[in-house]
RNA sequence: CGGGCUGUGGCGCAGCUUGGUAGCGCACCUGCUUUGGGAGCAGGGGGUCGCCGGUUCGAAUCCGGCCAGCCCGACCA
């Protein structure tokens, strides 16, 4: 590929908007152009990264038995109104109509379809299948952000299987976690694997995978001694402990005006540190107030209230709901002798005792209150955010909160959707048996993103071997040498001729910004041919990725490089 | 959905307070000189100033509404 004849549209300076690494660079380099909020176009330089994205996910998936398919994207909301999603996914999901006033949708997923094709799976003989595409998805996310992290519309390979039992969806289950692992290690990452929170997708279990990266947007508690991880959704903690100074009669009211928060607190009277105190929050769960206690340094992760209770509707309460249910405004609330309301309190405030909270009267707290004797809790939930430092649930040792992306998730569906469209077979018994089934998903924008945000320089992108748009670029310093532009063609020549993926840097510019847009748009190596290198008898090999100079013959240089990139397209295999 | 900010050639920005010929840098085109880390000189092309309405003799500028985008939060495989 010539240069000169690339579209390849460089900027030199940051787009105003752009905020995360890889929108910055990403746009800089000219691999995508926004179209609007959350909807990218890929350039020529952003469509070569993900075919070879996409190309390893194949390889990947075909290898644990995978089938390639393509289904449609739009979809009659007939079928989802069976599985109940039509409904339950308000919001994200895009609804539209046809001209026979049909109700259809934009896919966000493709379990229903999937399944619907798997409705003509008619014996156990036909089973284990394992199905998958790479296919447009559109969600209507509030709030798109950070480049190509979290968009609306983008393609994601994402895999069903189908199995006669548990055991069988366990299996290809334990082959995803194993092919995920090697995919992510040949897009050059290191992906944690933790247990999170399903979502709206109604599975029994997920896996996701998660990339370390300032720009992330999930947080995972992770274990270095023991490598437990789960995301903050999910973790669960050993806190250190509290030893309470005893206090044997009832509670006892004192006077605290103007006290409103935690902090506060503990400074009046000197016995109110932050964990001796209950923290009392008021929440609408599925419509109903419930009081969510917790200890007053712990702090509330909601969705462990949704996976915990078992609904969706999930909100705080305003400042009138709450002061119809208790009387008293936010700060000075309890739930000390509250009766008909529900109750639910975090474990880390099971036998405690001699705590302080508010009296449900503004401007006054309890001291001396014993958790268990005067607090009539319906239900005891951790629903407490995990924090660094705390002891690991496995092995107890001091846990680390990292910032992450998620690159794929993976869950354990059951026969929820197979159940709903009737994707059934027949056992060796004759027996009708709903089909067991999971689904896969890899999102190849978010982890060519999630690549640049992991391996990048002050310069710009520095690829791995096996994604690189291109593997090498020979960059002519002087084109209206002939010397050199011959050299220069010829070892493009040889390079493409060998099956190296090369641009040859043809253009009439200036040296430096021909450097600068090669380190820019990341290309591994860069051979550099100019009348200076050749008085002397070599061209230069410039590897990206630290900057390392050969000088070496332009008779050799060819076999050279077909070395090095063939060796490293096999890192992470 | 709440809070903050921004919309002016392809990109980055000034001009708006105090209404009166739309400007700068980069990029682009032509010529000459230059050429191993984002060149110099000269000439040139390109803008409904986000949209609609209002005030005014006159609006990029003042007022109102709307739209779009970014950041924080809520939300969210």
């Amino acid at each position: 590929m010539l240069w000169s004849r690339a579209f390849i549209p460089t900027l030199r300076e940051d787009p105003a908007d752009a905020e995360a690494v890889n929108h910055r660079l990403l746009v800089r380099g000219g691999f995508i152009r926004r179209l609007m909020a959350g909807s990218w176009s890929m350039l020529p330089l952003g469509m070569r990264v993900a075919k070879k994205i996409q190309d390893v996910i194949r390889e990947e998936i075909d290898a644990i038995g995978g089938q390639e398919m393509l289904l449609p994207v739009v979809h009659p909301g007939e079928i989802w109104k069976k599985t109940g999603r039509w409904d339950d996914v308000e919001g994200i999901l895009v609804k539209l109509k046809d001209r026979r006033d049909t109700d259809l949708l934009l896919a966000m997923t493709h379990e229903e379809i999937f399944t619907t094709v798997a409705t003509e799976l008619t014996s156990y003989r036909q089973l284990p299948q394992l199905w998958y595409h790479l296919q447009t998805k559109f969600r209507d996310e509030p709030r798109p952000k950070g480049g190509l992290l979290r968009v609306r519309e983008f393609t994601m390979k994402d895999s069903y299987s189908f199995d006669i039992d548990p055991a069988g969806l366990d299996v290809q289950f334990q082959n995803h976690y194993r092919a995920y692992h090697r995919i992510f290690a040949r897009l050059g990452m290191d992906a944690i694997a933790v247990h999170a929170s399903s979502g709206w997708m109604g599975g029994k279990e997920s896996v996701e995978f998660m990339v370390e990266a300032a720009a992330g947007e999930d947080e995972i508690a992770f274990c270095p001694a023991c490598r437990y991880a789960a995301n903050t959704e999910k973790a669960t903690s050993v806190p250190a402990g509290v030893v309470d100074e005893p206090w044997t009669g009832p509670p006892e009211r004192f006077p605290t005006p103007g006290i409103r928060t935690i902090a506060e607190l503990t400074a009046v009277g000197g016995f109110a540190s932050a964990d001796r105190q209950i923290k009392t929050l008021v929440y609408l769960v599925g419509g109903t107030v419930t009081l969510l206690l917790l200890r007053g340094d712990h702090e509330l992760m909601e969705q462990k209230v949704v996976d915990g209770l078992g609904t969706w509707e999930v909100r705080p309460a305003r400042d009138d709901e709450i002061t119809a249910a208790l009387g008293a405004h936010a700060g000075s609330l309890g739930a000390v002798g509250v009766k008909g309301l529900r109750i639910v309190a975090d474990p880390a405030l099971r036998g405690r005792v001699n705590m302080v909270t508010g009296a449900n009267d503004d401007d006054w707290h309890l001291r001396g209150v014993d958790v268990d004797r005067d607090v009539a809790v319906d239900t005891w939930l951790d629903i407490r955010l995990v924090r660094a430092g705390e002891g690991c649930p496995t092995c107890g040792k001091p846990l680390e909160v990292k910032r992450t992306i998620e690159v794929g998730h993976i869950f354990k569906l059951g026969t929820k959707f197979s159940e709903a469209l009737g994707a059934s077979v027949l056992d060796p018994d004759g027996e009708q048996r709903v089909i067991w089934m999971g689904s896969y998903g890899i999102g190849v924008g978010r982890n060519l993103a999630t690549v640049v945000e992991s391996s990048h320089d002050a310069k710009g992108i520095i690829w791995p071997m096996a994604i690189a748009p291109f593997e090498v670029v020979v960059t002519a310093v002087k084109v209206d040498d002939a010397a050199s532009m011959g050299v220069a063609g010829e070892i493009h020549a040889a390079l493409v001729a060998s099956g190296v993926d090369t641009l040859f840097d043809d253009r009439d510019e200036r040296p430096g910004v021909k450097f600068a847009d090669a380190e820019l748009i990341g290309i591994p190596y860069r051979v550099t041919v100019g009348p200076k290198g050749l008085a002397d008898g070599v061209v230069e090999v410039v590897r990206r990725r630290d900057g390392a100079v050969e000088r070496i013959a332009p008779a050799a240089v060819v076999a050279h490089l077909e070395r090095l990139v063939k060796a490293e397209r096999e890192l992470g295999k």
